[in-house]
RNA sequence: GCGGGAAUGGCGGAAUGGUAGACGCGCUGGUCUCAAACACCAGUAACUUCACGGUUGUGCGAGUUCGAGUCUCGCUUCCCGCACCA
């Protein structure tokens, strides 16, 4: 059992084996009942607008109308479309069918029967990806039939195209080349009018406009309309003709609710003459039973299938099949929150006190990956349920944020292909050690045609030709070639070179050893050791991009972009390699920011981080980080900030002695700092701004340390402050003043404003806009005295160079502005 | 193509119309040390000045405002999602 993807020319990804198709009875979930309300609902929650967008687009409302044409010559039979541009029916010049469409065959003219035949048979032949590969290339076939348009009986050809999809609306499309590109691009293409119909349209013969402004234009009823006039107009006069009426279509589909796997809830159901009963309550829960293996059956059903004498007794006392699919992921998934709220509730999901008192999740934290997946099944579980009176709610997540992605950093390292080794000889080796020989590179293009080897010499009768020594048949070949020719041939081989790949001057002596000697044929007996040759990063770019390939490589193999080849040595994907490193023996590796995935070698445990740091350094840093929505490549390198921070903090706790907390009276300034971090802090949270409430940590902190306080009614608050964030550490400290119980019940620092106020306040004094200077003055002084103030300061007059003031802009408690 | 988001020092980032660059990393200098590491102290947007100071500066171009990183309009680039959706 495969699902598309896992798919690949008609055969599985794994293992490649023939697929079959079959068609399957499945369950499936109405959703599209209630796209409607999961479109509005959306205007309900504090959502993000991306996750809201995905999800409308998902749904895909779109409000139109319905239409039926007939079709000339077959009164019995019509073709209905669905239009979001009905007033835009006057301008139909055409009528295009998908392919698939039930009416193609019937409505074909024998005359054209060939051409629609094939165009299906070549459409049906692409794969998606040659279609998008394709882009806009405008293909179709006529049917040879006529549909007439009920607004005025205009026939207009019918075509068959694969822009037309036959999975959405009625797999039909009225052609308005004036008001839509593809429908303009189609009648290009087959020579089809372009009738305009507003009078606004611009240029529509370079290209359509789908403008819904200006007044009608060739078009009968609605002539001299404007767009809404127009619109209810035609729909009006459909509806009364039978014809057609007002519609809204959706692209959601209704959602797959079966699976073909073992693991799932059961669906409790049982089936009776192929007919599907509700199991009875007192009979539920189902438990899944017993299998031998989690495969399917032999004759294709789901795993369930191979439980032995799994049967129900009915009411009616005869025993028959269960449903063999189960329930998917998003059974669970959908709805599990409520389950938190009463998780030893065992007569119910939860119990309506238990609902009533925790009503909605406040804070729904999640990825974006399941933005038309979860987060919107969940929403329509969550309708559903509220419908039936069970939840408070219509929607069950008040706030949303989704996380930033910590990305992976990938290393790549660069292994050689056969090109390689051809390029090194002429760089590394005949070009440096044995110009005097006047070698010819003879692999480039051109040359490749008509010659059998790599190198040639213009003073000496050998031929050098670069091969694996694996490909015995290629060296035989050439062998022989040389031979007709009348050449002495060197095979040198990419292991043997990899063997010596830092040492060029080895290859060389072999070289010059060559050509002095008289042999026909030389070639190196001995087997090579190396397998593969890896290329130091900083070295491929004297190379052709045919040189080398680039390959993920364990990202714990590397440490500052710098291959461990100690540690890589050990490693199956190096088996047998050799290393070309750079002139100071270094490795090097390129890299790149992706997603942190196995495939890609590029995940990092933070176990080790754990292990130096501790967990709440770990924690703070991925907080300290950035804002939360935020994606960004794991690096360390601020980290030893937290950590010595928290060192910090600790250590205002403690002396050479210990425990070092005293009871005395706390200062004016300590108390001001204190009740800064809680206003801080308190607002912080409560917009998810963790990075600049650890920012305020660090602040506190330093501020502390410089005041000397090691006061208990600072530094138990600050405790309570922090356990959110250091949990660890605010533990520890906390059962220091001698409580038993854990800080989690600590109640939170209430924030007292007295403690925040100041004598006097510094004014910035900005002279057009520009700060200039500063003016410390006593609180409550009032406007006209700063005013006087400021004037007399040296700075302003200074700047003013005599000119006049002409505007002076006192902004309590804030800024001073002078105007001049 | 459509939709959403972003752009600020060497780097991660801060600034809810009011002193741009908080906090941290890195870097420079100093103290301690035989030395190094750690720790501690000081400095660190660019240009200019011996210094005081001055000039420029938040992707680009306009605008609103006494005052714009922040608001408005028009662009550029990047990231993400969707994509022949009638």
């Amino acid at each position: 059992m495969l699902s598309n993807d896992e798919i690949k020319d008609g055969v599985s990804e794994r293992g490649g084996f023939p697929v079959e198709r079959k068609r399957m009875k499945q369950w499936s979930m109405r959703i599209t009942a209630y796209c409607d309300r999961l479109i509005n609902g959306l205007d309900t929650i504090d959502w993000p607008d991306s996750i809201k967008e995905q999800q409308r687009n998902w749904i895909g409302r779109s409000q139109g109308a319905s239409v039926k044409f007939a079709v000339d010559g077959h009164p019995s039979t019509h073709i209905e479309v669905f239009t979001t541009r009905v007033d835009t029916i006057y301008g139909v010049s055409f009528m295009v069918l998908a392919p698939e469409h039930e009416l193609v065959h019937a409505i074909t003219t024998s005359a054209q029967k060939n051409e629609i035949d094939s165009y299906i048979k070549w459409a049906g032949s692409r794969s998606d990806v040659e279609r998008m590969q394709e882009g806009k290339k405008v293909s179709g076939a006529f049917t040879g039939a006529y549909a007439i348009n009920p607004f005025n009986d205009e026939k207009v050809p019918i075509y068959i195209a694969d822009y037309v999809l036959a999975g959405y609306g009625t797999g039909a499309v009225m052609g308005v080349p004036s008001g839509d590109q593809r429908d303009w691009n189609f009648a290009k293409h087959f020579d089809l009018p372009i009738i305009p119909i507003l009078d606004a349209q611009k240029g529509i013969d370079t290209e359509a406009d789908a403008t819904k402004e200006g007044r009608y234009i060739n078009s009968g009823m609605i002539n001299g309309m404007d767009y809404k006039t127009g619109t209810a107009t035609l729909i009006q006069w459909l509806e009364a003709q039978k014809l057609g009426a007002g519609k809204i279509q959706y692209k959601l589909r209704n959602a797959v609710f079966s699976r073909q796997r073992y693991w799932g809830e059961p669906v409790p159901v049982y089936w009776k003459n192929d007919l599907p009963y509700l199991v009875e309550e007192k009979d539920l829960p189902i438990t899944l039973p017993e299998v031998d293996k989690y495969l399917p059956t032999e004759t294709g059903e789901p795993p369930l299938g191979n439980a032995e004498n799994w049967r129900y007794t009915a009411p009616d006392g005869h025993q028959y099949e269960y449903e063999l699919n189960t329930m998917p992921g998003w059974a669970g998934s959908s709805w599990y929150f409520y389950r938190y709220m009463d998780p030893n509730n065992d007569s119910v999901f939860a119990s309506k006190e238990a609902i009533d008192y925790w009503q909605q999740v406040d804070f729904y934290i999640g990825g974006s990956e399941h933005a038309v997946g979860h987060l919107l099944y969940s929403r329509f579980w969550n309708q559903f349920m509220y419908d039936l009176g069970l939840v408070p709610h219509a929607e069950y997540a008040k706030k949303l944020v989704n996380q930033g992605m910590i990305q992976g950093r990938s290393n790549f390292v660069f292994r050689a292909k056969e090109r390689f080794f051809e390029e090194y000889l002429w760089i590394k080796v005949l070009q440096p050690f044995l110009s005097d020989t006047d070698p010819i590179k003879m692999y480039e293009p051109g040359f490749e045609e008509e010659m059998n080897y790599d190198y040639a010499f213009a003073s000496n009768d050998l031929v050098i030709e670069v091969t694996s020594y694996k490909q015995e048949e290629k060296i035989e070949r050439i062998r022989q070639a040389a031979a007709a020719d009348g050449k002495r041939l060197l095979i040198l081989s990419n292991e043997e070179i990899s063997d010596t790949i830092n040492q060029p001057e080895i290859v060389a002596a072999k070289i010059r050893a060559a050509l002095q000697s008289r042999d026909l044929f030389i070639m190196d007996g001995t087997k090579p050791k190396s397998q593969t040759l890896f290329i130091s990063h900083n070295l491929v770019h004297k190379y052709s991009d045919e040189a080398c390939s680039a390959l993920h490589v364990d990202v714990n193999l590397v440490e500052n972009d710098m291959l461990d080849l100690n540690l890589a040595k050990g490693v199956r994907m190096f088996e047998g390699a050799s290393f070309k490193v750079d002139a100071e023996g270094k490795f090097t590796c390129s890299a790149e920011v992706e997603k942190m995935s196995k495939t890609k070698f590029n995940v990092v445990n933070p176990d080790h981080v754990i292990e130096r740091y501790g967990a709440d350094c770990y924690r703070m840093y991925e907080m300290f980080i950035g804002p939360i929505e935020v994606a960004k490549p794991w690096n360390t390198n601020g980290i030893s900030g937290v950590a010595g921070f928290l060192r910090k903090f600790h250590d205002l706790f403690y002396n050479e002695k210990g425990w070092n907390v005293v009871d005395a009276e706390p200062t004016k300034d300590e108390l001001r700092q204190l009740h800064l971090a809680i206003k801080k802090v308190s607002d912080d949270i409560e917009r998810f701004s963790l990075n600049t409430c650890v920012s305020h940590f660090m602040i506190l902190t330093n501020e502390l340390r410089a005041l000397k306080c090691n006061k208990r009614a600072i530094l138990e608050q600050s405790v309570v402050l922090i356990a959110p964030f250091a949990p660890h550490i605010a533990e520890e400290l906390w059962r220091g003043f001698g409580y038993t119980t854990t800080v989690c019940d600590a109640t939170w620092p209430q924030l007292n404003a007295a403690y925040l106020e100041t004598d006097s306040i510094i004014y910035p004094v900005q002279i057009n806009g520009k700060h200039r200077g500063n003016v410390e003055v006593a609180v409550g002084t009032s406007n006209a005295d700063i005013e006087q103030m400021v004037l007399a300061q040296e700075f302003v007059q200074r700047n003013l160079a005599g000119a006049a003031v002409k505007k002076l802009i006192v902004v309590p408690g804030k800024i001073v502005n002078i105007v001049m």
